[in-house]
DNA sequence: GTCTATAGAGTGATAGAC
DNA sequence: GTCTATCACTCTATAGAC
């Protein structure tokens, strides 16, 4: 491996920054107008540069809305930095701030399932999205869960990675539901069920048969 | 309302008829190339009539998608209904039958994925059946879980429809996460959430303090 | 109800100059 | 890296006769 005689160009930086402006123009057009809605027209108009331009750094409509979703999930981080909460913020506390978020702009969300269908097929640039999101968020959440259990708020038998997959399936499930039924309340319902399965019940019948004990 | 002279045409038994069979060959397609690659021309061809004829029972390809589904739903019905099954089958027992049949022929969970996204757009066809779908499968879940209540095999204090609601999603959610990343057991991980959810464990501590009050 | 034939229609994506 | 201009097009969906 030679090295070049010429320093290495390293317009890097600069690409990276387009390529996030390009990433919030698209996610401006998908909570304007809907996933749906979105052409590679605006979102180039909207970026300020052509579309050939934009074709360049997303080489496909389909990269564009996977940038918008990337960009909604920093969005998404920052809300939840945001919040002022306890030592340790409970799966549900988390999950509830997110989903009472796209309780009031469901445009991301129909974003997200619609992708999250896509991601199926191993050719879509959807589909490394979500094994990485789905990744993240599972050991992000197992994480917690193993903290409570540690702290003794939450049962200790549970197998915190399995846990993580349902919640996350729960999550998106009930999102889902949602989308097309918006009849009940998104967050609390994703509350309650992480609740249940954190083994928060279990924790709480495990002290009654210990408090039964005691009283022999 | 004056009768008409002449006896009423009943021309509607033989396009229930025809509906039923492009509906199988809208499912045959999909099962063969998956929704993505079907055309309204195959789906035709495979049905031995003309696009045209086709596109008048089903006015769009999107139509053909949902009629395809509610094929595979009959499908469904029947395998479970082929399964020699106890007296009251549990919902994890239920869906366990279906999930291994998705696991042997995934390009159907993929469309029911797929569509339950374009569910959210109410102008969508796939949004009446992803209401009357999910609508159905809880009622049909939640007779269930009260059945076991009665039956003693699921506390007494769950709220079977909230239940049936949390069902719902961790089947569709584990479902999206299998088809990304098909990396787990996706029917046994359905039955353990379903067993977790209907109260099986929160049966058992109850039952660990009936024992120890009993041993009092 | 069924068919032949047609065309709209929007859109993603590319070639090649600067 | 950026832009102008243009292509390529695959399907869907309709018009209108039988």
């Amino acid at each position: 491996m030679a090295q070049d005689s010429k320093p290495a160009r390293r317009p890097y930086a600069k690409t990276a920054e387009r390529r996030a402006t390009i990433g919030r123009a698209a996610l401006a057009v998908v909570r304007e107008r809907g996933h749906r809605a979105l052409t590679t027209a605006e979102v180039a108009e909207r970026a300020g540069i052509s579309e050939a331009t934009m074709l360049y750094h997303f080489p496909s409509r389909d990269h564009l809305l996977v940038a918008a979703l990337t960009a909604s999930t920093e969005d998404q981080t920052q809300l939840v930095a945001s919040q002022a909460l306890s030592d340790l913020p409970g799966p549900d506390q988390l999950a509830g701030i997110i989903a009472r978020d796209a309780m009031r702009d469901d445009k991301v969300a129909h974003l997200f399932t619609a992708l999250s269908a896509d991601a199926a097929n191993p050719e879509h640039p959807a589909h490394e999205y979500f094994q990485d999101h789905y990744r993240t968020a599972r050991s992000h959440l197992a994480r917690i869960v193993r903290a409570r259990q540690a702290a003794g708020t939450a049962h200790p038998d549970l197998d915190a990675d399995a846990i993580a997959r349902q919640l996350m399936a729960i999550w998106t499930g009930l999102q889902a539901q949602w989308l097309v039924e918006p009849d009940f309340d998104l967050a609390a319902e994703i509350e309650v069920a992480f609740r249940q399965l954190t083994g928060q019940s279990a924790v709480e019948a495990k002290r009654a048969i210990d408090d039964a004990m005691t009283r022999l």
